[in-house]
DNA sequence: TCTGGGGTCCTAGGACCC
DNA sequence: TCTGGGGTCCTAGGACCC
């Protein structure tokens, strides 16, 4: 804990919905649910609209689907999207201080103390984070965000969920555990469904609560680490460092079907694709593992992961492929499977085997089949997959997105950030004129650069 | 039509080594 | 014919986060 409030945190509200209402002028105002769309999908985001119908975060969409109105967007992700926005938010952060913390697409801490000579009082850092705020709605098209300050992460990130959305919290130094204790525990991060049951039964409900609770008893609750971690939490205990660069650990892919499935010749082609893109990924961030994980979730849910540790690291796709369908067939698929993932793990900096490559990894080892180069299954043409969301181009209509699909038809409204709310047309999913297109820019051309 | 996808960190047991 | 203790690596699972 600092004797300043030079820890800022930086929540973005509802943002993969913001973005969405951003670019999409008819759903501003309107229930916006974004994540998957098909049967076994959940929600990553709901707009306040859609919130306000009960539809949250990691609900299935299906339930999003029951509790919201008719005429509710259900969207899937335009990541492209979101990451142009955050890189422009995240970069309005860097020139507060160079020390910002990214800890997911819309969210970071901001080192102040590490910046140019703010000033660091409490009426200092409220107005740099109105200007911070005005800066980001300013340059992302009127996305907001929840802005917290306070003398550690922990009352950072506590001060941005005091006030969403749209907030700004100071919280003053000295004051931390007049905010911090009336609070319920599960505010606290790391306390989930889990530990917060456990608490409960020892009647922990408040941070409070948990104060008063000695460190054997938290320890023997929750473990060395994380019952020392609530005790320190519980008394505003936090001196984590805002780390700037954080390098990865582990690389992974991995998908739920939409039936189960048990074919193994086509969980293996599966196993091909997933291998192929963790393969790409390590070799373009010049990385390379040891540790090669299955992971597999049952028809029942219960999930398992299968690992091997080689003696040397791999980026090699065929390589992966050749252990994960080698744990794959150890395992067994009993009963169907409803996921399956690949990764990578025990990671370090340099690919391997440069000289080598071209010839080792196309021999399969002993017994096994050479893994394919191809992915699987016959799929419509890439620009015929329409998606509710998607953006697209019209040869005539000009720019828009995909409202819905079905029976060879495909819905789409004719708008952009920058127009008002458009019009619907249903077309042919065959159309040759429509097309997928990029992601709109929401800036007016004067400010594009 | 219950329950995504990408991660991190921790724990615990067994093998193995000194 | 008794029986240490610490450390590291590997595997598997679980909690948690966004």
């Amino acid at each position: 804990m600092r004797r300043e409030a030079s820890v800022l945190h930086l929540d973005l509200d509802a943002f993969f919905a913001a973005v969405e209402q951003r670019d999409k002028p008819s759903l501003r105002g309107r229930p916006v649910v974004v994540g998957g769309t098909g049967g076994r999908g959940v929600v990553a985001t709901a707009s306040y609209e859609a919130r306000a119908y009960g539809a949250r975060s990691a609900m299935s969409t299906a339930e999003a689907r029951r509790r919201c109105p008719p005429g509710t967007a259900f969207l899937g992700g335009r990541f492209g999207a979101y990451r142009r926005t955050s890189d422009v938010v995240m970069q309005l952060l860097r020139e507060l201080s160079p020390l910002v913390e990214p800890v997911s697409i819309d969210e970071a801490y901001v080192d102040l103390a590490a910046g140019p000579g703010h000033d660091l009082t409490v009426d200092g850092v409220t107005a740099l984070a109105r200007r911070l705020k005005a800066g980001i709605a300013a340059a992302t098209g009127g996305v907001t965000g929840s802005v917290g300050i306070g003398s550690s992460k922990l009352m950072a990130k506590i001060a941005s969920d005091l006030d969403k959305p749209d907030g700004l919290v100071v919280v003053p130094p000295g004051s931390e555990l007049d905010v911090l204790h009336p609070l319920p525990v599960t505010r606290l991060g790391g306390v989930g469904p889990a530990t917060a049951e456990r608490l409960h039964t020892v009647g922990v409900r408040t941070v409070a609560d948990l104060a008063r609770k000695p460190l054997h008893d938290l320890v023997a609750l929750a473990g060395r680490a994380h019952g020392t971690g609530l005790y320190q939490l519980a008394r505003a205990e936090d001196d984590r460092p805002v780390v700037a660069e954080r390098e990865a650990k582990s690389v992974s892919q991995e998908s739920t079907f939409e039936r189960d499935l048990t074919d193994v010749a086509e969980l293996n082609r599966l196993i091909d694709a997933m291998a192929g893109r963790v393969g790409g990924r390590l070799r373009a961030s010049s990385l390379s593992g040891r540790t090669v994980t299955l992971k597999l979730r049952r028809y029942d849910f219960t999930t398992i992961t299968r690992s091997q540790t080689l003696p040397q690291p791999t980026d090699d796709a065929r390589q992966v492929a050749s252990i994960a369908r080698r744990l794959l067939a150890e395992a067994g698929t009993g009963g169907g499977l409803r996921l399956l993932g690949v990764g990578v793990s025990g990671l370090s900096q340099y690919a391997q085997g440069d000289l080598f490559a071209a010839d080792d990894e196309a021999v399969p080892e002993p017994g096994e089949t050479a893994v394919a180069e191809a992915p699987a299954e016959p799929e419509p043409p890439a620009d015929r997959r329409w998606w509710p969301g998607q953006d697209v181009v019209h040869d005539e209509l000009g720019p828009g997105w995909v409202w819905g699909r079905g029976l060879g038809r495909v819905t789409v409204r004719f708008e952009g950030p920058l127009t008002p709310p458009g019009p619907v047309r249903t077309l042919a999913a065959d159309d040759p004129a429509l097309h997928p297109g990029d992601p709109p820019d929401w800036r007016p051309a004067t400010m594009a650069p």
